[in-house]
DNA sequence: GGTCAATACTTCGTGATACGATGTATAACG
DNA sequence: CGTTATACATCGTATCACGAAGTATTGACC
């Protein structure tokens, strides 16, 4: 899928991993593959990125005696998943546009 | 509109605008204004894009004593509009990820 | 017990790109 | 004659996804 395509989608996507349950990188990264497939680099770029801004804050566990670290989502992140939604319907016009503009001939 | 979600938008805008009808920049801005709103600097960044990626072909003509450059859809720019149209199902998938991660309490 | 894949997180450098700022030049309007 | 609209161009910057490379542990296979 095209790079910039998923420019505006990555952060949302990550957001809506955690929503329903606390998650780690690893796990998050499995469980978008069927969606989206994004590298480790990437990822940790996005949970900093994202806990800098205050939408998901961030917790470290021991797990078999390996460090996890568990990524919790704030009040900020669950709005910043509404306005996305919001959003998304001047997206759907502009992918209406793009499609209407058909030759017809 | 975040300039991350446009990011994936704008060239196949761009392409769309000129799909039916040779245009320019003055117009082309205009003409997507009402759907997504870009400035002059990175309009002309697009339609270089394009052209070095042989979407577009660029013709001069005076009109009223001013230059105009015209610009003119080929094949591949034709093609990548249908490309666009493709990803967009993967797009709508992500989407309904996102929007699916409810919480229902 | 040695090798290798899987798990888990981290850092660095790079290329792509949207945008603001700024500049040039002409036409139209009052 | 000044202002606005038209029209194109260039430069620098910040953001960001990614590949590459690295560290460290667990578990499976032979």
């Amino acid at each position: 899928m095209d790079i910039q395509l998923k420019r505006g989608l990555l952060d949302v996507c990550v957001l809506a991993a955690i929503k329903n349950e606390d998650s780690y990188g690893y796990k998050i990264i499995k469980d978008l593959k069927p969606y989206v497939e994004l590298s480790e680099s990437t990822l940790y770029t996005i949970l900093k990125r994202l806990e800098s801004g205050k939408m998901l804050t961030v917790r470290s566990a021991e797990h078999d005696g390996r460090l996890r670290k568990y990524y919790h989502i704030t009040k900020a992140g669950l709005g910043r998943i509404e306005d996305f939604k919001e959003e998304w319907k001047e997206v759907i016009t502009i992918y209406q546009f793009v499609k209407k503009e058909e030759r017809h001939d």
